[in-house]
DNA sequence: CTGAAAGCGCTTACAG
DNA sequence: CTGAAAGCGCTTACAG
C-alpha cells in the first residue's frame, strides 16, 4: 500500500509553506492566482488528496448522519432515503446509508455504526424497539425511527397514518358499489418477522372496520384473512384465498393491506376465472413499485416517502442540535391513488 | 449543540490519565478491572462518544470505501450492494453507499465524494463514463464500474455476461419448440438516459441472433422491435407491441431484452386475448423483482448479483493497495431461471 | 500575499 | 498498571 501524500508532501515540493498549499487548495482568496495554479498542479500531479478525517478533528466539520435500510429485497425505502439524502445535503450534512445486517439485525448493525464518523441514525422498519434502543444508548447515538411495525414506540418515530390511509381506500371502494369487502393481512410471528408485532397491519385493520362501520356496513370476520406468510414474493397464490374463493361468501372486493400481497391475489381470481375490476376490485396499501407491475395495476394508498425521508432528518437534527424531540409517533398521512383495479 | 465530551474531559472527571481512559474505553489488558469499570461508568454517564476522526487520524485506521448506485426506481442493484458490503467488511472496510444525484448525475455525486472520508468509489450503470472518470481524476479517487451501459470502458468494469445470457435464455424458448421469438428492446437516447449507450441491450440481442442461427432459425427483423419509452414502470402497454400483435408475422414466443418490460408485455398479450404460455411464452432477463410479481411468474436469466458485487469490491480494494487493475469489461455468466412464462 | 505555530481528539511507544 | 508526551494531517489566527 502506497504512503499517503499530505501537505507536507505538496508543500515541499512547491517549496511554499503548508498553509499556502492549504490556501490554494481550498478556494481561499489570499492566494496569488500563480501561487495557487502552481501548487494546483503540483498536488494533482503528486496525486494528493486531502484527508478528510483530518480536516474534520480540525474544522468539526465532518457532518453525516446515517440510515440503516431494512434487509427487504423490495425497497420501498428507496424514495425515502433519496428524500433523507436531499435534506441532509440541504442542512450541510452526508446522509451515510447502510444495509442491515442479515445476521445480527439492526442492533448489530447499529453497534458497527460506533467506528463510523456519524452524528446520529435513522432506523427503518424496527421490529424489536428495545434492542435497537439499548444499542443506541451504548454508542451513544441519538435515533429515529421511520414506519410502524411495533408497537412499542422507543423512538421518534414517523410513519404513514395507516389508520387514516386504509379507511380513504375502503371508502373508495365502497362509493365505488362494493358492499363484500375481504381484507388480506398477514400473521406476523413477533420473534422472526422482521415487520414486528406488524402494528401497521393492525392500524390498517381499524381504518378497514370504521370506514365499514362509517357506511353501515357489518364486518364479516370471515372476509378478514391472515396469510401464513404473507411477505415472500416467490410464491404464486394464496391458499387462503382460493380456500376463500371457492367455500367462503362472496365478495366483490379485496384489501391487500400491503401491495405486495395484491400480485398472488389478483393470480387466485383470474385461475378461478373472475374478472377484475368487474366481479371483484381489489385495492393495495404503500404505492411501491408491485402496484404497477400486476395486471391490472393497483388502485392504492401511497406512502407519504419524500416526507417521511424528510421528517425523520429533521427530527434527527435536531435532536443532535440538542432539542428535545418527544419518543411518540408521527404520522403523515397518505394519498389515494385510483389504478384499473378499482375503476 | 453542546459542546462534544471528549477523552480530555472523561480523564478529568475520573482523575486518571488520558491514557488510561483510552485504555479502558478500547479492550486494551493493561489496565485493572476497577478502573476499567469506573471509567466506563464515568464515560457512558457523561455521553462520551470517541471521535472517529481523531482516532482513524492517529492510527490511519477509518477505511471506508464508497459505492454510488443510480437513481432508478427498480434497486436491481440491492442484492450487489448486499454483496458489496459483506465483502467490503471481510476486508476491513467500510461501505458507504450514496444515492446518485438526481440532477448532477454520477460525476456530481462523485464530486461530493471528496468531501467524505472514503478511499475509492464503485460506481453502477454510469452511462457517460469519460465525465464521470474525469470527476474520480479530479478527487482522484480510485474507481470501479459495474454493469456495461457503456461502449467505452473508462473503468475497470464487472458485468453480467449479457450475450451469453441472451443466448440462454432463447434457446431455452427454441428448446420448448417456439420458432418465432420476437426481441424487445428501448430505444436508448444516449444523451438522457440513465442507461448510456445500452451496451447490455446490444449483447443480448448478439445472444438472441446467435440462438437462432445456431438453431438454423432465420432473424426476421420485423420480429426485432424498440420500445421508445422502454424503462417507464407506471405505463400499462406498450404501442408498439399491439400494433405486431394486430399486423405483424405471427409470433409464438417474446423475448424482453430486461424483465421490467414483461409486464406491459403481457398486459398486452392478455387483452389481445392471446393465453401465456401456451400460444406466447414469455422470456426476460435480470431476475429481478418484476420477475415474480407479473402474471405468470417470468423465465428470466438471474444476474450474478453477488458476484458483481463481491467482484467489484475485490477489484477496488486491488487499485487501492496499488496493483495494476486492467480496465476492462470482466463478464460472469448469469443463470436461466424456468417458470411459468414458458413452461 | 506568505509562513511558522498552535491545536483539533485521539493512540501508543516510552518511562516509570 | 498508569501517565506525560509526541504526533497523525490538517486549518487558521497571528505576525510579517
Amino acid at each position: 500500500m502506497p504512503r499517503r501524500v499530505t501537505l507536507a508532501d505538496v508543500s515541499r515540493a512547491a517549496g511554499v509553506g503548508m498553509a499556502t498549499v492549504s490556501r490554494a487548495m481550498g478556494d481561499h482568496p489570499d492566494v496569488s492566482e500563480a501561487t495557487r495554479e502552481r501548487v494546483r498542479a503540483i498536488a494533482s500531479e503528486l496525486g494528493y488528496r486531502p484527508s478528510v478525517a483530518a480536516r474534520a478533528l480540525r474544522t468539526g466539520g465532518f457532518h453525516a448522519i446515517s440510515a440503516i435500510v431494512p434487509d427487504a429485497g423490495w425497497g420501498w425505502w428507496e424514495p425515502v432515503i433519496r428524500a433523507a439524502h436531499a435534506t441532509a445535503n440541504e442542512r450541510g450534512y452526508q446522509l451515510l446509508v447502510h444495509p442491515a445486517d442479515s445476521e445480527g439485525g439492526l442492533a448489530a448493525t447499529v453497534d458497527g455504526l460506533a467506528s463510523i464518523p456519524t452524528e446520529g441514525v435513522i432506523v427503518i422498519s424496527v421490529p424489536d424497539q428495545d434492542a435497537v434502543r439499548e444499542a443506541c444508548n451504548r454508542i451513544p447515538l441519538p435515533a429515529v425511527a421511520i414506519d410502524d411495525t411495533s408497537r412499542a414506540t422507543r423512538f421518534p418515530t414517523v410513519s404513514a397514518d395507516n389508520r387514516a390511509g386504509a379507511r380513504t381506500v375502503v371508502e373508495h371502494l365502497i362509493a365505488q358499489g362494493r358492499r363484500s369487502i375481504a381484507l388480506v393481512r398477514g400473521r406476523l410471528d413477533p420473534e422472526h418477522s422482521v415487520w414486528g408485532d406488524g402494528l401497521f397491519l393492525e392500524e390498517r385493520t381499524l381504518g378497514y372496520r370504521e370506514a365499514l362501520e362509517a357506511a353501515g356496513l357489518a364486518v364479516d370476520e370471515r372476509l378478514i384473512i391472515d396469510f401464513a406468510d404473507p411477505f415472500d414474493e416467490s410464491r404464486t397464490t394464496f391458499p387462503e384465498i382460493d380456500r376463500l374463493l371457492a367455500d367462503g361468501p362472496p365478495i366483490d372486493a379485496v384489501f391487500c393491506a400491503a401491495d405486495l400481497m395484491a400480485a398472488p391475489v389478483l393470480r387466485s381470481l383470474r385461475a378461478a376465472g373472475i374478472p377484475v375490476p368487474t366481479a371483484v376490485a381489489v385495492a393495495g396499501f404503500d404505492d411501491e413499485r408491485a402496484a404497477l407491475l400486476v395486471d391490472p395495476q393497483l388502485t392504492t394508498v401511497r406512502q407519504p416517502y419524500e416526507q417521511l425521508g424528510r421528517t425523520a432528518v429533521e427530527m434527527l437534527l435536531a435532536t443532535i442540535a440538542g432539542d428535545a424531540v418527544p419518543e411518540r409517533r408521527t404520522e403523515i398521512p397518505g394519498t389515494l391513488v385510483v389504478r384499473a383495479s378499482t375503476s
